[in-house]
Parts: C-alpha cells; structure tokens; sequence
DNA sequence: CAACAATACATCGACTTCGATGTATTGCAA
DNA sequence: TTGCAATACATCGAAGTCGATGTATTGTTG
C-alpha cells in the first residue's frame, strides 16, 4: 500500500521525500498515518529495485534535496500493480481506496474495468463478519446492537459502492 | 488487531487455537486473512504477558488440543482496550469494527459511550482524502471518476455510521 | 532576540507479520 | 486403496513497520 501510493505519486511529478510524505499523509493519514521510518526504506526499496532515481539538489531547506523520479520501469511497475492487483488489494479498504486513487493511471479504459469488476464480485459475494454455522448473520437478526452496526454500516458502505460501480462501469464502456 | 480479537474471543468461552483461527477468518479474513504464522506467536506473546493460559488435553483430532483460556489479568487486560483504544483503532475501520464486535464485553453503558463518541468525534472532522491546498475536496469537484468514487463511497459510509452512532448513544443514554 | 515550529533528511533496534514448511491423524471420495 | 481435505498443532527466516532519536537550517512569533 505504502509502495503503491509511492509509486503513484511520482508517477504524476517528480518529488523529495519531504513533499512525498505530506501527500501520502494527505491521502490516508487520516485513517492510518504513515511513520517516516517506514517511508525512507520504502524508498530505498524501490531505488535499489531499479523503479526510482534520486537526484541531490542544494535544497531551499536545510538539508539538500532528493528529488525522486520513476524510471520507465517504475511507471510500468506502478501500471502492473494497478492493472494486476492482489486479492488483499481488493478486499481491504485501506488498501482499495489507495489502488483507486491512482487507477486513472491505467490508461486502458478495459483494464480499470477489470479492476472494478473484481471489487463488484467480491462485494456480491455473500458474506458478514458473523455467522450462525455457515449462514451469515443479517443485521437485523444481531442483539449485540455494536455487531448490528457493523452490520448496518457494513451494508450502507457496500449499496453505495455497487451503485458507483455499475455506473461508472457502465460509463467505461459507453467509451 | 489481531491481539484483541484473540482477548474477545477467548473473553467469551476458553478456545483451543485451531478454533479460534476458525473464528478469526470468520471475522476478518474475508477482508484481510490472517496467516498462522501470525496466530500462533501472537497467542504465545499474551501467554508469556500472563493474559491467558493454556491446558493441553488428550485431543480428539491428531495433535492434543491445547485449550486457551485468559485468565483474570486477560479479562481485564481486554476491557482496557476496548475502554482505551489506541487512535488508529478508532481511525482505521478494520481495527474499529474489530473493536465494535467485542465492545458488548465493556459492562458500563459509559464506557461503551465515551468510545463511540471518539468515533464520532473523528467522523465529524472535515477531512478527505485529495485537497486542494488545504481545502478538503468534495466528490462533485472531482474530475476523475475512480478519486469521485471513493470520496462518494466514504460519504456514504460516513453518513450511515453516524445516524447509527447518533441512535445508539441515545439508546445507551436512555438506558 | 530567543525559542520553537517547520523543513528536510536519515538511521536503528525492537517488534510484528508473512509465507513456506513440517508433523501427524481422521475421514471421505475417487 | 489411495490420495486428498480437514483437523490440530508449530517453527523459521525474510521482510516490513514503528517509535525514538539525531542533525541542521529557515522562518515566525512572543
């Protein structure tokens, strides 16, 4: 998730690890922040990966400047990432919202198709986060009323989701 | 996460550790599975805290079970983390659902109150996940259709779970 | 003018998690 | 009857993440 937001950003402009980390902390800092001591190796992760360079400029600021790049194989490993995501990817939010923020980098109009519809079947799926044996609980057979909003969340969460899907699917293949 | 869900589970009636896994997947793992390998040091690290026991029987399938049980520095342990929860339980949805299916165990109708309230406080923030500036963008300024998307589906989410927080804090006030 | 926040890096050890692998038994299906 | 899935543990190394800490400069505010 960390790499993949990495990726995106410096697919859009060439940044230093300074400005990288406001705009991963704009994105999902709210929900799950991100330490500085999982960035700079991140970065020297994909560096020593051969997807990024590092330039030193003499900073305006204290210490000089890395401005990173995406070499061309860092802009196709962001493209693959995107276009052949996980399942992880796919069915925690966290990191869905993450791929979704950067698919418009996927430049084929089939390709973020196939993106959504994998999220569209995992959310027909019929599953709950509590079951009777097998049969998956519905909110409304819940007591507990903090497992009920679970539920109810949950469900909210999962119709306005699928109404954004067909739609947007929809709009993809209208061209 | 992980450690909460084992004190919840174990809270409510003394497990060996396959079922338990069982249990885990259930909740969870639809979204994000939890590998074995996590489980198994994650149930010897309470252990060694002194947060459960375990009492090894003759078992019915090929190795003997080893049934866990907390003990009551667990119990207590588990309603201080519930009562208490860290920031990013309350941010991250995983871990806030995670704490909602064992918040029931948490006596006091209070104290169950003032968590949702830091959950509600975090809802009503203004915050996003794109900016421009500072401002924090809404879905209709959004050109692309996948960054609308999630500010849409968050929205939607968001507003759900606040007419359920807002109903149940009555509920719980009302007694 | 002193103190502090913000800018701009970076490292380190501790801890957590993951994926792979291993052992052994029961029961069912091909 | 052979093999596979399920039951029921468990470990190991590789990798990732976190929190703390450190350095140095600029700009702002009291």
């Amino acid at each position: 998730m960390l790499e993949l937001a990495i990726l995106g950003f410096l697919f859009e402009a060439p940044l230093h690890g300074y400005e990288l980390r406001k705009r991963i902390a704009a994105l999902t800092g709210h929900i799950k922040p991100v330490a500085e001591g999982s960035l700079y190796p991140a970065v020297k992760r994909l560096e020593k990966a051969g997807l990024l360079t590092r330039e030193t400029r003499p900073g305006a600021g204290a210490a000089p400047r890395h401005v990173l790049s995406l070499t061309a194989a860092g802009r196709a490993e962001l493209r693959r990432r995107l276009a052949e995501p996980a399942e992880t990817d796919i069915t925690d939010e966290n990191r869905w919202f993450t791929l979704l923020a950067f698919l418009r980098h996927l430049e084929a109009p089939r390709a973020q198709a196939a993106v959504l519809e994998r999220r569209l079947a995992f959310l027909s799926e019929p599953a709950s986060f509590f079951y009777s044996g097998d049969r998956p609980l519905r909110a409304e057979e819940m007591d507990d009323p903090f497992r009920r909003g679970v539920l109810l969340i949950a469900r909210a969460t999962s119709r306005a989701e699928l109404a954004w899907l067909r739609g947007t699917l929809a709009e993809l293949r209208a061209g």
